[in-house]
DNA sequence: TTTTTTTGTTAGATTTATCTAACAAATCGA
DNA sequence: TCGATTTGTTAGATAAATCTAACAAAAAAA
């Protein structure tokens, strides 16, 4: 064996993710700006905050601030990057609102493998990148498949036939 | 409140699954089998079954055969046309090898919102109902980005190219 | 038809994540 | 500064999903 990665819970990823956002936002992650964020009781946190605390993820000590350590920081950013990258393919690639594909985001980031995860990177750098002025006509197409039911005219298929005929 | 959709947790909907593939893999869907398929002991499938049996989404008899019921069999439907969608987009667009985008699917199968499930489908519908020969020319751009880091040329653009010099 | 093996069931323990309720510390306002 | 409010902590309960171990029923083999 040669690293034995800890495998945490998508909870305890979520705590992490949770503090390291607050952080982000608000300069520090308190016991109860914790529980608002993740809709649930400041005890719970407290639980939580214990265990990470006691397996080294994160630093808490009584009445302070929540705080990470390096390798809950580093797991707390690939989750966020996890999460970023869905909500990119979910709003930018498939067209869903951003409520909805944080919410899915939220879920997902915790299940994804690692394989999917580079390739679903990949994939949204290429649309990203695309050099068409925006999005990308394919995208186009679909969103009007989506919106019609019915595929557009294809330009190159429209060119070719010029071209030819 | 017009119809309480009673929400089952990931687990119950892998049972209720887990029975529907048997039963039309086998025949019957069997205590030993459930459990060897889902990785757990026999006496958790028990557990399960008591729970679901008496929630009304399966029918279990005592030394007897696991069976859904309409609403499970619903149910069931459901996870297994998630899985599906979500096989489906990971081999055919990004191009996942079948066992990880099994495996990946079996995780995001219970997470995925009906709105997302629904763009993703389409998007599925979208790229095999494309007029190419096979995999539409984006997505053969996408593996050769993916393979090199870089974009082939476009197709369009050279032929745009022609027309105007 | 016995015996053996496989399969199914039950009871009870464990783990994880949550909750409530009681209390303690810190902070805020007057 | 001191009482009130907010925030944090603890203990203990609850719920879900799992496990082991002991046992019971069914099926297969002898």
């Amino acid at each position: 064996m040669v690293y034995m990665e800890k495998k945490l819970s998508s909870n305890m990823e979520d705590y992490l993710e949770a503090i390291a956002v607050l952080t982000e936002k608000k300069g520090v992650a308190r016991v109860k700006d914790l529980a608002d964020f993740l809709n649930v009781r400041a005890s719970s946190v407290n639980s939580a905050l214990n265990n990470l605390s006691k397996n080294g993820f994160v630093i808490h000590e009584r009445y302070g601030y929540a705080g990470l350590t390096r390798e809950g920081e580093r797991i707390a950013k690939g989750v966020r990057v996890r999460h970023n990258a869905l909500v990119k393919f979910l709003t930018e690639v498939l067209g869903i609102d951003f409520e909805t594909a944080s919410e899915d985001a939220c879920r997902m980031e915790h299940v994804l493998s690692q394989k999917t995860f580079k390739k679903l990177a990949k994939f949204i750098e290429f649309v990203e990148t695309c050099p068409d002025h925006s999005r990308p006509d394919w995208l186009k197409s679909f969103d009007y498949y989506f919106r019609t039911g019915k595929r557009p005219k294809c330009p190159i298929k429209q060119i070719k036939q010029k071209l030819q005929g």
